[in-house]
DNA sequence: GATGAATGAGCCTTCATTCAT
DNA sequence: CATGAATGAAGGCTCATTCAT
């Protein structure tokens, strides 16, 4: 359910660590030797399961990917419903996995290779069109008001969602995901709602 | 201790180049041996005018800070004026030195210097907290609905205002950053309106 | 200790293969990885086969070595058809087995290896010694002239095979390895031709 | 009259301790580290003043070959004389600087860069343009007999020469290289002549 | 006010090799 | 016979920083 992608047992469990160092350091000080040490192996033991810190990199980046790709694509409902059920996921899945959120949320922390950010850009895009197509079908569909366009829509959907996500990034889980996610919900429901 | 000015020529130069370089390459590639470069000197060159690179990053934040200051202290009309001012004020700066925002908007960009990110971390909550009264003084004032908590409300404005400075800086400029913020304030207004 | 034969079948796969990527890859970039990738197998599985690399490329000098032997101490003709026959073979072999030239004709490529230079050198310093005492006989039958010291002679004849050689590998086969050793031969006829 | 090229002092320096490391060692052992130590310094150092392997190995072929272009393109007088004086000034160079013959005169050393690889070519590819040149002369001028290809004299000169400095280098300078060269010459003095 | 030269620490990667299974 | 997993050593390179001049 979480990677259709074949890789090997010994590379997921290199990259769930990944993800955790990620997730603590900052891509920035996410070394090859740091994550060796963290898995207690040698740096060169990694490269026998990834070819390159891009290849593994790239491997975090697809897996998120094809795991997010299921949901968004086949198991969305309709209309405002789909919207949200996009930032439910999105939110619980932050939630399980806090590493995850730090690491890829964030898209600037795959500035280091061109390949990953290009990879998270398409995601980015899939999802916008996703959400962009909800938003519509809301608006048809009556179930949310139509004097916004779907552009500005997105950018204060998708960018409270990310700013909640940093907010409690930020804030090393201060507060409950949950309840602010139900809260900012429920905001949505309030301020999208038909005049 | 917060050094509003005192800062050379050279030193103003230094950064304003270092705010490009920052811009177009991200932090990730920002090196003192880049900016020395750039600006036609050698490296040490550069610690003839300050101590380390560690400090050249803090007085760019400095610097940003204290100018931001200012504006939102002072100048800010009451309400929901003052909100539209704040975004206002906040975006024209972007659009006018988009350097800036690329390097500052994304607090990670400084998560190499740990003083830097505590000094953004603070400007953040400064914001935040000023964002937060105007949005109480609003709900008093009548001018915005009182149903929305106000830190549910610093996430959909802040993050709206984030997000879209994201886009049009991954979008290297492609859309007019002044029109999409109008839009923005318009649906903010819509939305944000009492019942 | 020179080891004539005492190959298994699959230490003659691997030595073949091994030559193969010798030539295809130059000395430098010839590694276990790559030619245990090569024959499809695992690295350590060539570890089964040859105790180290240095064995591995010491029997492929050997090989060469004992196969070379034969011919040149036993199968030569006296004097001056020696020496064409000298010739002859060592082309011959080159052209049937580009690999092998490019391998072995460079001593340098075995530098790696100090055992391997020393068995190279071992055996340059045979067919030196073969083909010198074939140029004293070649004086002495009258077939060549007699005014060049044997060193020279040896410098010139062996120098000339060898950069021909070198040529052909160089140009990818792109001319008759053949033809040009023909016109080799029949160049040395002329110019050592007693006055 | 060594070098044209815009290098530093130091970087002369560093190419020339280069060079005899190179011969010391053989390319496949020349490393940077190793380089850095003989001289004394950090790696790092090296690279303020060569940006790469590559580059320093790149300096020292063009070093060596601008200094043989004067040589070769002007200095040579016709013919059979300037066949000779090749060769001369060949073999002195090689007598003065021992380092940059095994360096040099054996271009498989430097494949570990395409470049410098190619770099070599071409300068070996010049050098077999201005002695079949003067072959021709030479023929043309009834110095040296016609019924041999010029290609062929030149395998046979050119592969003597290099043969000649092989051994020499090999045997690390056992013999006198300057009488060997001068028994080199008379040879190809007495079997090119017209019969 | 700036340069040239250097450094120590660290980065990503490759290599030959070993060993339990 | 062969694999999967690992390793120590080394290689090329970059970074922030220092210091004498």
């Amino acid at each position: 359910m979480t990677s259709p992608c074949k890789l090997t047992a010994r590379q997921r469990e290199i990259i769930d660590r990944a993800l955790e160092l990620l997730a603590e350091l900052g891509a920035r000080r996410f070394t090859m030797k740091r994550l060796a040490e963290k898995i207690g192996v040698t740096e060169a033991a990694l490269y026998r399961h990834f070819a390159s810190k891009n290849d593994l990199l790239l491997a975090i980046v697809h897996d998120f990917e094809s795991s997010a790709r299921n949901e968004l694509e086949n198991g969305l409902p309709p209309g405002l419903q789909g919207i949200a059920a996009f930032i439910t996921s999105r939110l619980d899945r932050v939630a399980e996995r806090p590493a995850l959120a730090r690491a890829l949320f964030t898209e600037e922390l795959f500035d280091e290779s061109q390949e990953c950010a290009d990879a998270l850009r398409q995601m980015f895009k899939k999802h916008r069109a996703r959400l962009i197509g909800l938003f519509q079908e809301a608006k048809t569909n009556g179930e949310i008001r139509d004097d916004l366009a779907n552009e500005t829509l997105f950018t204060i959907v998708f960018g409270s969602v990310r700013q909640l996500v940093k907010e409690w990034t930020r804030s090393n889980g201060a507060f409950s995901l949950l309840k602010r996610r139900d809260m900012l919900l429920d905001a949505f429901r309030k301020i999208l709602r038909p005049r």
